[in-house]
DNA sequence: GCCCTAGTGAGACTCAGTCTCATCTATGGT
DNA sequence: ACCATAGATGAGACTGAGTCTCACTAGGGC
């Protein structure tokens, strides 16, 4: 936990002041190999007794989403989770049992953007994929069932 | 604004009762060509004077959504907002200037879905892809510039 | 028309996210 | 090493979305 963990490195390339809060911050997220909310975070320091406020935490994640360090997701719920990942655009699969989460590439949905935007006149400028089901360490332990 | 909306007829089929806060609710969806939200929905019921309340508009919304006759976006800004449309299952595209949407059917999606699926070894249950731009009228008004 | 129950409005409540402002600190220049 | 300063922070007030409760109302089957 004393190596810099990517998001740091992020930080400082960007131009931003490593300060405490944020070294912290950075290395609660890499603890979660899952998907958190901005809640989980505030929670988790506190129960460290980091001493770190809400609104840093707020401000935290919008910087590294401003970088990428971090992205976005909109659980089928209607909460906003993060995840931290590479910088590359892709595209997530949420596992909606423990929350483990998956990059993947944008396999072929470029094609699809483009006929999209062919077919409707439409520019696209932007979109966004997320994949819910199960991970395959939850469907085994779940003896296949059908979820929830 | 007297005929049955679709919404009033997907009500009825569902056998939920046809009472005179959801009549009007659904007119005033008709109404909106793009997105609104809640919030849109409560000041569009005070403005005319409906007399509706704030819960009857979420608790109308969540029916609506469970019977597909209204879809939840998840806008790039992180604000919840709904749209009217068909039952059947698609996606939609977004103009981020003036909320316009249209619908779009699976368009090789589902290759992608399954394509995922395999590689990852997650059993994909469900999916969400949103499209965000310029439709075909704001894209002319713009001259073709990058918006925002 | 009556009755039962689904549906409703008012308003309290909770919780996410934003904002302000006084204070602190990381960093670049000396 | 020291300093100046702008960027960052914590506390806590604030806003606005969404939920919940509860007494009351009205839709629709009889």
């Amino acid at each position: 936990m004393d190596d810099p963990t990517p998001i740091v490195t992020a930080l400082e390339r960007a131009g931003y002041r490593l300060t405490e809060p944020r070294r912290s911050l950075a290395a609660l997220i890499a603890d979660h190999d899952g998907h958190f909310t901005a809640a989980d975070l505030v929670r988790a320091a506190q129960a460290r007794r980091l001493g770190i406020g809400r609104a840093t935490v707020f401000r935290t994640l919008e910087v590294l989403e401003d970088l990428g360090a971090v992205e976005r997701l909109d659980l089928p719920s209607g909460e906003h989770a993060y995840v931290g990942c590479e910088p590359a655009h892709h595209h997530h699969v949420v596992c909606s049992r423990c929350g483990r989460t998956d990059e993947i590439d944008d396999a072929g949905l470029r094609a699809i953007v483009g006929d999209v935007a062919r077919r409707t006149g439409y520019r696209v400028d932007d979109h966004r994929l997320e994949l819910f089901g199960l991970c395959p360490p939850c469907l085994a332990s779940d003896g296949g069932e059908r979820c929830r």
